[in-house]
RNA sequence: UGGGACGUCGUCUAAUGGUAAGACUGCAGACUCUGGAUCUGCGUAUCGGGGUUCGAGUCCCUGCGUCCCAGCCA
């Protein structure tokens, strides 16, 4: 991954990297590794873990492999596998042809399985789920010794073979490590390390009948690929003991965990688990729905990986448990969109503006700049015509002290257009404003008065002859509080969604956007970024509200209430 | 409750015994053919109590608070 364009600052898995690196441990390597299970799609929590374990890896001349943990058939698809790959690329990870399984390892692992078995170091258990659980004690009572925990060698070798065999009906026995059934950390109290679970595996096939646990084969697969800082969340803290004492009884290679802490963003939530759950039961329209805090969601959304990455950048590495602002990866996201998006003009809700002097079929295209910040973006025309759309927000019959948009007898600007001053209304049978007329100075054509007289607003406006139809999905965010779990009792995170997280509406956009393609991000002048969405026909497009733009006058307006 | 970890502006992160800094947010202003962008200014923090030290956010003791662990999930 190239390094961020925000200056770097330093963080405590940095310095254990430099300090390593200076001491010569682990060889002077740097190898990191990614390592998702492939039960779901990766969302921003995960983009945070690509840009430490890539990030670093390339900051400090390493490698670092992407593998997928996928030692629970149950749950795992090739679904997942391919969109977690699609999403690590767009990021910027560069894994070269580093894709690994847990899985390619899983001989190795049952050799090594073997091995304890025949230092005495595991045994087959003939314990249910249940009596595993009710023997383990709890926070304060130790468990009890498995009645089979001392069965021969030769008998734990001869069970664990039919259990690979397929003899035993799922849940019938299983592999344990022979630890410390008192042990203050629950980890350590005799875990299970394989079970029988007669599942097709989605690489493996029916190849297997037992699966190790995450436990027992995630320490050895990075001891595998010879990782040197195997970087992961918080909770596991807790097993690195367990790790260490798998990778110490194998004599193996052994990598040093680091955990650093999950990111959490306000209105949303990282749990697979529960990001499921809002695809399955149709809260949202799929795993990429621009609402959904994944990678392909914000993706579709019209997220940057630049902003993205910036975001996680400046988010930082810490093992402090804190929700992070989602209004700061929405700086980033426009940050990274100002410089780069291309000005286009669109009304989100159109209200008819007549100039009444102008002349009935002259049509004039003007100049307008594709990007202020980027000169070389240069410019295109805009077709202008007696009858116009303006925003429906940018005219008041009757304005507020401080709104200084289009109001009757006032003059404004036509970005790129004329000065023009509203004479009159037409309102329908309600009261409603339906239409708006003007009178348009012809000497300021391209948007400039010889005479020097200011005005106090520019707005955007397209050409109703000429303006497409397109659809404009806005969104707000997915939940209504800060945190989606703060619920009353006997109810679930999903009494927090936002009833209003997606509004479709119908919006005229100036011509020069026909024909885009999905994933093309622009700026909508006043009004915010906008993605093309996939869902796009040729004769209709679809747009994906990004992020609006800061809006001052908004803030004046709330403030007011 | 046993174990593990963590407490610095509203939020996220720096400060590695020596002037508590930055970003975001908020507020105020300048500028502007986007009430955008840009620029300027302002504000708020070391969980409490002891101790060591010339000097403590940092080291020690103690209290408090938060998070994680009792899956044959990862």
């Amino acid at each position: 991954m190239t390094p961020s364009a925000t200056p770097t600052q330093s963080n405590f898995i940095r310095d254990i990297m430099a300090a390593d690196l200076a001491s010569g441990k682990h060889e002077g390597r740097v190898h990191t590794r990614f390592p998702p299970e492939p039960n779901g799609y990766l969302h921003v929590g995960h983009a945070k873990s690509i840009n430490i374990n890539f990030g670093l890896a390339g900051e400090f001349g390493g490698r670092c492999n992407l593998r997928f943990d996928d030692t629970n058939p149950e749950k795992e698809e090739t679904e997942y596998v391919e969109s977690i790959i699609e999403d690590v690329k767009w990021l910027g990870g560069d894994f070269g042809d580093r894709i690994f399984y847990a899985s390619d390892y899983f001989q190795q692992i049952y050799d090594w399985a073997v091995q304890l078995i025949k230092a005495g170091k595991a045994y087959v258990c003939d314990l249910s789920a249940d009596e595993v659980r009710q023997t383990r004690g709890n926070f304060t009572e130790p468990g009890k010794d498995s009645p089979y925990r001392n069965r021969s060698v030769e008998e734990n070798l001869t069970l664990f073979e039919r259990m690979r065999s397929g003899e035993f009906p799922d849940g019938a026995r299983t592999l344990r490590a022979k630890i410390d059934m008192a042990s203050p950390n629950l980890n350590m109290r005799d875990p299970v390390m394989y079970r029988i679970l007669h599942a097709e595996h989605h690489r493996t096939g029916n190849t297997w009948c037992i699966y190790p646990m995450y436990d027992y084969a995630h320490g050895q697969c990075d001891s595998i690929e010879k990782i040197t800082h195997s970087i992961c969340t918080l909770e596991f803290e807790d097993h690195r003991p367990l790790y260490d004492w798998f990778i110490q009884q194998l004599g193996i290679y052994a990598p040093q965990q680091i955990e650093f802490d999950r990111l959490n963003l306000t209105y949303t939530m990282m749990s697979k688990r529960k990001l499921l759950k809002l695809v399955k039961d149709g809260h949202v329209n799929g795993w990429d729905d621009p609402r959904m805090p994944t990678i392909s969601g914000m993706r579709r959304r019209g997220y940057t990986p630049e902003g993205l990455r910036n975001f996680c950048a400046r988010q930082g590495v810490s093992k402090t448990n804190g929700i992070t602002e989602l209004a700061l990866l929405e700086y980033f996201i426009r940050e990274d969109l100002n410089r780069r998006a291309l000005r286009v003009m669109g009304v989100l809700r159109p209200l008819k503006l007549v100039i009444d002097n102008y002349p009935d079929d002259q049509v004039e295209w003007l100049d307008a700049v594709n990007n202020p910040e980027d000169v070389s973006a240069g410019t295109r025309t805009v077709p202008f015509s007696k009858a116009l759309y303006i925003e429906q927000e940018d005219f008041r019959e009757d304005p507020p002290k401080q709104f200084f948009r289009l109001s009757p007898g006032r003059e404004v600007r036509l970005r790129y257009g004329y000065f023009v001053t509203c004479t009159s209304v037409v309102k329908n049978a309600q009261g409603e404003v339906t239409e708006v007329h003007c009178t348009y100075d012809p000497a300021t054509r391209g948007g400039d008065s010889p005479d020097g007289r200011k005005v106090k607003s520019t707005m955007h406006w397209v050409s109703a002859a000429h303006a497409i139809d397109a659809e404009v999905r806005l969104y707000e965010t997915l939940f209504t509080k800060e945190d989606p779990n703060d619920v009353p009792e006997g109810q679930d995170f999903t009494a927090n969604l936002n009833p209003r997280s997606l509004e479709t509406i119908s919006a005229k956009v100036e011509p020069s956007v026909a024909g885009a393609a999905p994933l093309t991000r622009y700026q909508f002048e006043r009004m915010g970024y906008f993605c093309v969405d996939k869902d796009s026909t040729p004769g209709k497009p679809i747009f994906n509200r990004t992020v609006t733009l800061k809006d001052a006058w908004a803030k004046i307006e709330k403030k007011s209430k």
